[in-house]
DNA sequence: AATGAAGGCAACCGCAGAAGG
DNA sequence: GCCTTCTGCGGTTGCCTTCAT
């Protein structure tokens, strides 16, 4: 490729534009038509390259530009889009009248990447993240957790039993009639065990699936610790609405509800299979429970990410239904135990009021 | 009010493919 | 078929604005 590159000019400016230099553009570009991009700033009277020129007119100055926010549907095209094309901005942009390749690019570097990234997607193959350093968060999580529950069951002795031996303490606590509360509230402490047990085991065997593709790692950010809880809520869905295993990649606009909170892109386990076909989007729905059907139906709950403000209130009680913006988790087969597949969550009736569950959230 | 961090966006850089001689 | 030129595209950078401390 011996060509050098028109910029190479010297004397010719770079930087913003000046309204003179753009008025001098957009006024030459109006009556004669671009042409040659190369002999045009000579002919319009600009002191810039021909490649500038042309980036300055398609992004900014065309007339048929629109600009301002994206709306929701630019927003869902532009995610259903990048499913199927990947980063080919500009075939992405000939099905958005008015957006730039550029104002895409842009955006979803921006917003949705790492909307994507903090759910616990990976923005590329807009799959589940199941690098070993994604999880690390969870894990950390979930492992505190899972010290400071062995220690309240255990009376704030031990601490250093699984979850499954508090669990199975707590039973034989019941059983024997050994002291304490009664035997409801024994139980329930038991199947809240379980029920993190299975969490442990969701989260471990999403690391193990990732094996030795995780490659580079990552420090883990500040905010990984902020959303470690949400993470845990996300293995909470995953152990209840995915199959163990299941191959299927989950479309992040169809779950939407996994945790997360690398902020670094590295290759996942996944990384082969860049991209989502219509087919894969079909089978997530169907295995979601999602109506409808159609790679355009793929988008439940409107086909739209949550807002970032939305995402963080899945670690708060403000949102009565953590799962709500996304319809998609269908029905909830406990993992850990007995629940009501009517309900809307994933984990059984008893534990909507539980404090534990909602600081869990 | 000052300062540093983070976010958003415009612009640049370099590569690749198409077109023409 | 080879070389050069032009255009388009995607990745990246750097500046400006906004927000948080």
């Amino acid at each position: 490729m011996g060509r050098s590159p028109c910029c190479d000019e010297s004397g010719l400016k770079k930087g913003p534009w000046t309204p003179e230099e753009d008025e001098k553009l957009l006024h030459y570009i109006q009556k004669n038509g671009h042409g040659s991009w190369r002999t045009l700033p000579r002919l319009a009277g600009l002191n810039r390259c021909g490649k500038s020129c042309r980036l300055r007119w398609t992004n900014y100055l065309r007339p048929d530009i629109k600009r301002g926010k994206f709306s929701q549907e630019e927003e869902q095209t532009i995610l259903h889009l990048h499913s199927i094309l990947g980063n080919k901005w500009s075939a992405i942009a000939t099905h958005l009248p008015g957006r730039t390749d550029n104002e895409i690019k842009n955006f979803w570097n921006t917003h949705l990447k790492k909307r994507l990234i903090q759910m616990g997607f990976d923005p590329m193959t807009h799959r589940p993240r199941t690098d070993f350093f994604a999880a690390l968060p969870q894990l950390i999580a979930l492992a505190t957790l899972r010290d400071q529950l062995a220690a309240t069951a255990c009376g704030g002795g031990g601490g250093g039993d699984t979850a499954a031996a508090a669990a199975a303490q707590i039973m034989q606590g019941a059983g024997g009639g050994g002291g304490g509360g009664g035997g409801a509230d024994v139980a329930i402490q038991a199947a809240k065990m379980q029920y993190l047990q299975c969490l442990l085991q969701s989260a471990a065997s999403t690391i193990a699936s990732a094996g030795s593709g995780g490659g580079g790692g990552g420090a883990m950010s500040a905010h990984d610790a902020d959303a470690a809880l949400a993470a845990a809520a996300a293995a909470a869905a995953t152990c209840s609405s995915s199959p163990a295993g299941s191959s299927v990649p989950i479309t992040p606009t169809a779950v939407g509800h996994s945790g997360g909170g690398q902020t670094q892109t590295t290759p996942c386990a996944f990384s082969e299979a860049p991209v989502i076909t219509s087919d894969d989007v079909e089978a997530n729905l169907r295995l979601l429970g999602c109506g409808g059907g159609g790679a355009d139906a793929f988008a439940c709950h409107g086909g739209s990410l949550p807002p970032l403000a939305d995402l963080s209130d899945l670690t708060t009680t403000t949102m009565t239904n953590p799962l709500d913006w996304c319809s998609a988790t269908a029905s909830a087969s406990s993992c850990g135990g007995g629940g009501g597949a009517s309900s809307p969550f994933p984990w059984p009736e008893f534990f909507h009021d539980d404090p534990f569950i909602t600081d869990f959230l």
